[in-house]
DNA sequence: GTCTATACTACGATAGAC
DNA sequence: GTCTATCGTAGTATAGAC
């Protein structure tokens, strides 16, 4: 009974720091919104986490796929990796796009915090890394500078955008996550070159 | 003379607030910080600016290229003109990198200040739009989906890293501007399956 | 384990002296 | 035009009652 109630308040206060930590971003969240989000008292907060600092940590030991990353093969073939992780990075978009808003933030104001982060998304980046430059190396792609085109390649992936901000231009209705799967994977592969093949 | 002191001292004040929005984000930063920063007192951001909310709009008076932008031609050959805005946004983001890092952290958390930006942005990407939608039609790209392909290119250019983040992964220095210009257009250019010619 | 009450700090903004 | 001093508010964190 005590334990299913704490893990309950402890999920609710985890849920509440997710929702918005990611509307509002982690300066901009204050313990006392996060604890009337989660209907749980101010102080439960330093004492199921230790502060605001550990309970944004918590949220990456929570949400992330951290065992699906480390199951991935690296000796896949090349072109068939780099598939992989634009369809994964793709559908993890579409199911957990506050932990993204989360990363995005994190990274572009380079806070201590993206510690936490590199410690679970760098082995999947390393592994993308390494399918591209092997890629070129056996002739599936043609890119110039392995650093250039693995930024690209990134940032297509972390930031696109499907959000207010551009409504304004946007004309199709909001396509489903597999279809933009296909399209990322199009303008990806055609982008670094990718000989057909 | 004290016109002159007036300037220097909202100057002062302006880039100050550029470097530290920049670095820790416009909640993160307390007035007193940027006051410090520009060895002004306290007071002057209310005096001068009207509040912290305004000195963030005078940013994008001060330091955004609003007459270059309003200044391009939409006749433009669609290439071309998807070629000048890869070029233009990737020399902006080289002279003025603080400003794109505010505007992505904007756009991310989607906070109210993102009107102002629209205002200043929009035209840019409605031709950059344009010319994609233009090039499509009269057979030089080839992309499935323009809303897809419109967002992945944007993705590309405003989130393009080049930050301590990636650091770990990178293993060329750093590259020169034009270089940079050179492989995204590449990039993007393929990724929309431009066919040569 | 949870809550109330509170200590302590820092914020944005401004009145008023100069 | 600039500074000092201060107001009112809100932040995190915690001690102590239950």
């Amino acid at each position: 009974m005590t334990l299913a109630e704490e893990h309950d308040i402890k999920q609710r206060i985890l849920l509440a720091a997710k929702k918005l930590f990611a509307l509002q971003g982690f300066d901009g969240t204050t313990i006392r919104q996060i604890c009337e989000e989660a209907s749980a008292n101010v102080a439960l907060v330093s004492y199921h986490f230790g502060g605001k600092e550990n309970l944004f940590g918590a949220l990456f030991e929570n949400f992330f796929p951290n065992q699906k990353i480390a199951s991935i093969d690296p000796s896949f073939h090349p072109v068939e990796g780099v598939r992989l992780v634009i369809r994964e990075v793709t559908l993890y978009r579409h199911s957990e796009p506050q932990l993204i808003s989360i990363i995005q933030q994190e990274i572009i104001l380079n806070t201590p915090r993206i510690q936490k982060i590199r410690e679970h998304v760098m082995p999947m980046w390393q592994m993308l890394r390494h399918w591209m430059e092997e890629g070129r190396r056996q002739g599936y792609f043609a890119f110039r500078s392995l650093d250039s085109a693995f930024m690209s390649v990134t940032g297509t992936l972390l930031f696109h955008r499907d959000q207010e901000y551009w409504m304004l231009l946007r004309e199709d209705k909001k396509p489903d996550v597999e279809t933009l799967a296909e399209d990322l994977t199009d303008f990806i592969l055609y982008g670094l070159r990718y000989n057909g093949q």
